[in-house]
RNA sequence: GGGUAGGUAGCUCAGCGGUAGAGCAGUGGACUGAAAAUCCACGUGUCGCCGGUUCAAUCCCGGCCCUGCCCA
């Protein structure tokens, strides 16, 4: 039998790849950030054969702990995390590469008897997953600063043309404006010959690489948003702008990509001396009302998700009964 | 009680005799190798209330209510 890992290469539906103890498939929790869905799997997994895999493209990071909301130590001691801690902050990431990672934790798990329970804070990182990306391609950092060289010297509509000669079906997709998508596009048709339309189809399947049973907690804006605002105040106070110290210290500092995460960016201003300490908070806070926001057009656009509605004051045992059976 | 400044979008405010605008906040969408990224789009609100002047009032006048400040 074939391994998710070698079937995704081929691009091959594996679905009857899980074993039988798992027919109703891969459980997934999705929601927001701060929807509560970290401290309700971990509760979950605590009373039964779960292990939990992150799907999160912030939690992979080493040292970011309180910036991420990571579980803690204590936790890790009770229950198995997976993808959380996996490389440095000056290492990339990227889908490709969670998609393999993530086969491969799965078949881990249900090799040694145990089930996964998937956290999901990342959709890109879900619906690769669920549809399979394409294999052909890697990247190119050199191509792409060359590019991006191009881009402030002859504008970037010079690339946008060149796109539309080379692949009018992506240039039709894609914004004029929309520098990293037109830059990859033509990375991949320098690197492959092919334009990318072509190799990027399978979120177009209708069968999906694991049969799934997806649970999500769902708030009122305004509730959420107090959560929110109330988690920054606590990151705050936990020594979120000491953990960012320290990893500037540390020598090896943030990445282009770690180095994006909302609550280690606006630190980083705040330490150069941009904006004070309270405007970086209130920089957080708005972060990740906006990061919420954009989570919840990938979750509408999922399909058949439970959803359980939360409510602030809510009786926690109740959201907990409701998600196990969901889950069963 | 007297004086004074004001009451316009969720917030801070601008504005003008021809029924209104900015910043912030907020919202919807796209998305396949940087995704906590990148990009696109979205501004009707009793202009405090009642009356008057006017062809026409959010704007001018009068009264009332409310808020801030000053004086008693």
């Amino acid at each position: 039998m074939l391994t998710p890992l070698e079937m995704n290469t081929q691009g091959r539906f594996m679905g009857q790849c899980l074993s039988n103890s798992s027919l109703t498939g891969l459980r997934i929790i999705i929601g927001q950030t701060a929807s509560g869905k970290s401290a309700i799997a971990s509760r979950i997994a605590r009373h039964s054969d779960y292990e939990i895999i992150s799907v999160d493209s912030m939690k992979i990071y080493r040292g970011m702990d309180i910036g991420t909301s990571k579980p803690n130590a204590e936790q890790r001691k009770k229950i198995r995390y997976h993808l959380i801690d996996i490389i440095e902050p000056y290492e990339e990431y990227n889908v490709a590469k969670f998609v393999s990672d993530c086969d491969r934790a799965i078949a881990d798990i249900i090799k040694r008897g145990k089930k996964p329970l998937l956290v999901c804070g990342t959709p890109l990182y879900l619906k690769a997953l669920l549809y399979g990306i394409f294999a052909d391609s890697g990247s190119d950092s050199q191509l792409r600063a060359e590019m991006e060289k191009t881009a402030s010297e002859k504008g970037l509509a010079f690339l946008y043309e060149q796109l539309m000669k080379v692949d009018p079906a992506k240039a039709d997709k894609i914004h004029a404006n929309d520098r990293k998508r037109i830059i990859r596009a033509l990375e991949v048709y320098k690197i492959t010959g092919k334009p990318i339309s072509t190799l990027q189809t399978h979120f177009k399947k209708t069968e999906l690489r694991y049969p799934v049973t997806m649970v999500g907690l769902k708030w009122k804006s305004e509730e959420l948003y107090q959560r929110i605002n109330e988690r920054v105040e606590r990151m705050f106070k936990h020594g979120l702008v000491e953990e960012v110290k320290g990893l500037i210290n540390s020598g090896k500092g943030l990445g282009k990509q770690s180095g994006d995460a909302i609550g280690y960016k606006e630190i980083v201003r705040h330490l150069n001396g941009e904006i004070t300490l309270e405007a970086a908070k209130e920089e957080v806070k708005k972060g990740t009302r906006y990061l919420a926001r954009k989570q919840m057009t990938w979750f509408r656009r999922f399909p058949d998700i439970k959803w359980i509605e939360c409510k602030l004051g809510d009786d926690t045992d109740r959201i907990y009964k409701v998600m196990t059976e969901s889950l069963e």
